[in-house]
DNA sequence: CTCTTTGCTGGATGATATCGACCGGAAACT
DNA sequence: AGTTTCCGGTCGATATCATCCAGCAAAGAG
């Protein structure tokens, strides 16, 4: 599926993807024109999706990061996923299998904001929060295999 | 700490990081060198900790996504914390307050991967996992604060 | 063996980033 | 108030870069 220079290219842009495609080209040893069509390709493939900027959300005022499993109530699966994409506060949400049906990753300043959010979905479900206290593992690509 | 245009530019990068200066500064009513200027500022600052590309995990051969909480048996902790980090399935990893010591997102191609995983820290920890079934909400900025 | 397809290169051309000079408004001194 | 300084901005020239095109080589199909 994906060769060597794909699994370079895509190396290269997760340590940097606003790298000129001169200089992406000659880190991978290839022409630019080739590299352009091979980024054109992978992302015509859906490989790659997109291309984001990473921020510090301490340097936004968010000082607290928290991860929220949710439970939602009998019936209120549905209302508690609208409430989860509408708030501003979760940068990422996954439903899951098990008991906890969502799992959020919820950005606050304080305290208080949190507890004001996790009471704002109380009477629909249940929640399980724990604070972030540091980052074993910063967002990274996985291995790429061939 | 961030103004209107600032806001602007990260919102506008964090759609397309690899939009042009020239694009980038129109889309938010400005020059280039102020808009670069401004950029190199961000970054200066740590705003901006970094560009990077998005990649669809299952055009990568990973099929199945999941949820791990690690909670390390006494005196392991260190230990399960290196083998995380020096998992190359795992894509991200906090530390949280809570029973739960970690909480990481594995990649995996199938459920004999994920057993393997598991079982390779089964002997230093007790891991509750959760599937990811679907994504609710894809990485997003918060909302930006003045 | 030839034809076709695919992916590459190099060079020309058009687009973009960057640099320097300059400008205006706000805050800080005199 | 007047002056100075600083900050953030624009504009235009130049250097750098992306893209287009023609041509080439290798691999696979007929």
């Amino acid at each position: 599926m994906l060769d060597d220079i794909d699994r370079k290219l895509l190396g290269i842009l997760s340590a940097n993807a606003r790298i000129s495609l001169k200089e992406l080209a000659a880190e991978a040893g290839l022409s630019s024109p080739s590299t352009a069509e091979r980024l054109r390709k992978l992302d015509e493939r859906g490989v790659i999706t997109g291309y984001t900027v990473d921020v510090d959300p301490r340097m936004l005022g968010y000082t607290l990061q928290a991860i929220v499993r949710v439970r939602p109530l009998p019936g209120q699966l549905h209302i508690i996923e609208r409430m989860i994409q509408e708030m501003p506060h979760c940068v990422e949400c996954d439903k899951v299998t098990g008991d906890d049906c969502f799992v959020a990753r919820i950005l606050v300043r304080n305290m208080e904001e949190l507890d004001g959010l996790l009471d704002g979905i109380a009477e629909r479900a249940q929640t399980s929060t724990s604070l972030v206290k540091s980052t074993s593992v910063k967002r990274r690509l996985p291995a790429l295999l061939p």
